[in-house]
RNA sequence: GUGGGCGUAGUUCAGCUGGUUAGAGCGCCAGAUUGUGGAUCUGGAGGUCGUGGGUUCGAGCCCCACCUCCCACCCCA
């Protein structure tokens, strides 16, 4: 039989187990938090009806959307000659979920009656992405979100940042969180009086930092502005200060948009919390936040790591009406997503992740012989029962061997029980790392190692 | 989806203007060393040079196509 070549699809990954233990280590920390702010787990399934999830992320993320092939006869009654993105929805009932936001709306709906409002949920799963894979980026990644539906309380977002403090303060990581608010952009695009120009407005004013103030403007003009409404647009340009200053100068800029208005007094609440309760990591309200998924319309956030030159690797924000596609109106939630593979990478770059992560192993005992063997298993028994993780070398290899296992895998103790320890009823533990070795009983060796 | 780069041993890489049998470091296996590892030394195994075609007396090297991975754009965690 021809051997097959050995891969997996592009931008996927397999993980070793020290990559887990690192992983897990991530996810530890940020499921604790979500606990101690009294979140509740939920799963849901990796296949969603197509028509729960397209049309929720703009035209772009329709085309990322991985769709599964239906069973069957999907051919048939179809009308292949036409041009395939009419095509697919015809054979594609199905699609992996591209993030864990739209598929909690359709479960809130969905289990309304089992759900008591406000609803915290948090949910560490997978999503898929059809996206071209780059540094930081991949085709299947995990999100660990927390939403809370059913308040439009700021109180909320107020939690959220006090949790994305937590978070990278207990990895380690120095973040800086960038908030904004979906009411002043929409303010702005109001107040230039091109309503309809808003995701174009923003999109454009994204990349202030990365290409600057003038191409900006050439991308707005390109994009059917006026010139004298990107003229308009100099005051929201030039903001500067503290969030207060420039909260007070939007509060000023709006005095005749009322959904500005309401944008600007929604931060001026949310910073006033924020200063009251007193976070660790730098907040920033930075106007050229714009994010992509549309169907925000309130707080967004995203947090960058200060020290290591990523994308985003901890996103979110409010959103008034997302259950109301699935006909539940008037449910607003509010959520993040830490992006758990993305704070691998920093934390890599870093070089911050614990050094005690490999170790499986507390100790290993070596294997002389039959007689021996038989000895360790019962000792290895009775330290397992104390829920030391403990191992016995498989068979009576060369000691140098057994030796080098327990280097490798960093096991930080090994015992010898060999003739003298059999006829004794004692066990030698040897410290692998300064190389110290005491002659004890097991009651002793359990005491030492628990 | 658009543009650019890479692909040689398990791994990181070398390989001259195309020219005998494709190399090195690390790793792996064995021994020096039959109750004590990390060091050192000695020996050994391991390659359809990404895949398929073409040019040539001759291709790892040149040409074409495809694939992969990486990078940038778009977008995003």
């Amino acid at each position: 039989m021809a051997t097959v070549k050995c891969s997996i699809p592009k931008g996927t990954r397999d993980f070793l187990p020290i990559e887990m233990a690192r992983r897990n280590y991530i996810f530890d920390t940020i499921r604790s938090v979500f606990r101690t702010f009294a979140f509740e787990p939920i799963e849901t399934p990796s296949l969603e009806n197509l028509s729960t999830l397209m049309g929720k992320y703009g035209e772009e993320g329709d085309k990322l959307l991985f769709k599964v092939l239906n069973s069957g006869d999907f051919m048939e009654g179809v009308d292949f000659q036409q041009d395939y993105h009419k095509v697919a929805p015809r054979i594609c009932d199905r699609g992996l979920r591209y993030d864990l936001t739209v598929p909690f709306a359709r479960f809130v709906v969905q289990h309304r009656d089992q759900i008591t409002f406000p609803f915290r949920r948090y949910q560490l799963q997978p999503v898929w992405r059809a996206d071209r894979p780059q540094k930081g980026r991949y085709r299947e990644f995990y999100q660990c979100d927390a939403d809370m539906i059913g308040s439009t309380s700021l109180l909320n977002e107020l939690e959220l940042v006090q949790m994305i403090d937590m978070v990278f303060s207990r990895l380690g990581i120095n973040v800086v969180v960038k908030i904004n608010n979906r009411k002043v952009l929409a303010g702005i695009a109001d107040m230039i009086g091109a309503p309809d120009k808003l995701v174009d407005i923003t999109v454009a004013i994204d990349k202030l930092d990365k290409i600057g103030l003038d191409n900006v403007r050439a991308e707005l003009a390109e994009r059917g502005l006026t010139s004298s409404q990107i003229r308009a647009l100099d005051p929201v340009f030039s903001l500067s200060g503290t969030a207060e200053e420039k909260i007070a100068a939007l509060e000023a800029m709006f005095a005749n948009v009322e959904v500005g208005r309401k944008g600007a007094e929604e931060l001026k609440e949310l910073f006033g919390y924020i200063t009251a309760a007193g976070v660790k990591c730098e907040v920033e309200l930075d106007l050229t936040l714009a994010r992509g998924l549309n169907y925000y319309t309130g707080a967004i956030f995203e947090v960058k790591a200060k020290d290591v030159q990523i994308g985003s690797i901890c996103g979110g924000g409010r959103y008034d009406n997302l259950t109301g596609i699935f006909g539940m109106p008037d449910v607003s939630g509010v959520g993040i997503s830490f992006g758990a593979d993305r704070i691998y990478d920093v934390l890599t770059e870093l070089d911050a992740f614990p050094a005690d992560l490999a170790q499986a192993a507390q100790v290993l005992f070596i294997n002389f012989g039959p007689a021996e063997q038989a000895a360790c298993v019962k000792a290895a028994a009775r330290l397992r029962a104390e829920g030391i993780a403990t191992l016995v070398y498989p068979e009576a290899a060369k000691m140098k061997k057994q030796m080098e296992y327990a280097n490798r895998k960093q096991v930080p103790f090994v015992a010898f029980i060999g003739e003298t320890e059999l006829k004794d009823g004692t066990v030698t533990l040897k410290n692998m790392i300064d190389g110290n070795q005491t002659t004890m009983t097991i009651d002793e060796l359990i005491a030492v190692l628990g």
